[in-house]
DNA sequence: ACGGTAATGATAGTGTTACTATTGTTTTGA
DNA sequence: TCAAAACAATAGTAACACTATCATTACCGT
């Protein structure tokens, strides 16, 4: 009953479920059509209650797999980072180059995937529109602490780590390595916020991989490269 | 019954309220002690029954005033947004080098604005970490579109093309600006939320000016300016 | 085929939230 | 001073975020 979700295994700190969803075909359905309907609806529209009517199931059944529904959120926005982090283990292996190591996680972290060729995984697309119109929704909480001691933000905190480590090696002198990888990120998803619904906030108007460029833009000269992309 | 809140009028989109709360003294109360409870409490724990209480008066008169809570935080970062744009206005006046300009805008949004020379309102400080906090949270709903038609965001809007045409000056054939603008806004903002909860991820453990200068070397590099702060 | 265990379904219930409605009292400003 | 506006007091509602209980079904080794 593993690896429903995807080609791989990726795992989910196993603090943020009471039971495991990828053990089940009751759980995959939670994942699945959870994941349509937060889509849809948006976080704060989003309840059990409706889950349940849509699969069929009740109430109750969900709440054995997640505490709340804070942490079915968090759920998928971890597992969400792992997937990312695995592709920027794969992208980033033996290449000996530091600047095009640096370029392909940042590809890594700033294109869309397109379905064709790129996506490694079902759902991701409605997972990467759901990390960034929710995910500041349940990071910026006073709960925030409390998760972090468990744990719940290494995947996070290792992409930008990884990443940061990567600029260190291109250009040692820089001084904010890990500051410039989190804005990247960051920027990377409210860029894409501001682009669908705040256009005026953006230069994205025309280029679809405009962010992309900005980005790739923004490091090459931070850092002093003279390359191209 | 004007300016208790500062000494300047800053207007607020009028849509926001049902009744201008600077209008009375209990519109007054709900604003100073509602953004004391909010940065308290957060916004998912805020409610208005709480507000009621500590201000000793009842819901129902609190709803004469806002719409919803929802409303009342968006009239309080649209509050904060305006008072950054006035202060961006008095911070870039009569200077004619483009730079200093810039440098002067760039100061305004990213640095903390330390309590003895440079607040200029009260309750500044609490209201930059409800923006810090809390922004995200109803910037990124369902309701933006609608919000947006309402001119919700005009504020917001205009500080971001008044500084991208800031960096146009300084370097017009630069593809980004107001990308790069966004950008620095919404970074100066994580980058402190990280700073007090998951400080991994960026590099100010020691420096309390670390993102400004960040920001300042950001700029510099990418809009090939030779300059020093 | 049997019994036990885990998973799920069905139903009900609780306290809180986010409001709305009504009615009566006080304040205020022309 | 009198009418309108503002406010207080109270009650009520539907939805939400759960929790509890118990019956039913599926599965698993013997």
């Amino acid at each position: 009953m593993e690896h429903l979700l995807s080609a791989v295994d990726i795992k989910v700190n196993d603090k943020l479920f009471l039971k495991n969803p990828t053990s089940s075909e009751l759980g995959m359905k939670i994942i699945n059509l959870g994941i349509a309907l937060l889509e849809e609806i948006g976080f704060e529209n989003f309840t059990f209650k409706k889950l349940a009517i849509r699969i069929e199931t009740t109430e109750a059944s969900i709440y054995r797999y997640f505490e709340c529904k804070h942490s079915f959120l968090l759920y998928l926005i971890n597992w969400y980072w792992g997937m990312i982090e695995y592709r920027l283990l794969i992208q980033t292996a033996n290449i000996d180059d530091s600047i095009r190591k640096l370029y392909n996680a940042l590809h890594v972290l700033t294109s869309v995937p397109n379905s064709e060729n790129e996506l490694v995984f079902q759902r991701e697309l409605s997972l990467k529109s759901i990390v960034i119109n929710e995910s500041a929704k349940i990071y910026r909480t006073k709960k925030v602490d409390k998760e972090n001691e468990n744990g719940i933000y290494l995947a996070y905190k290792s992409i930008v780590s990884r990443v940061a480590s990567f600029i260190q090696e291109v250009n040692p002198s820089y001084p904010f390595p890990a500051m410039l990888t989190s804005t990247i990120i960051e920027s990377s998803n409210h860029q894409r916020f501001f682009k669908d619904h705040l256009p005026r906030l953006t230069n994205t108007l025309l280029d679809r991989d405009a962010f992309e460029n900005f980005a790739f833009d923004l490091v090459n000269k931070t850092l002093g490269i003279n390359g191209t992309k």
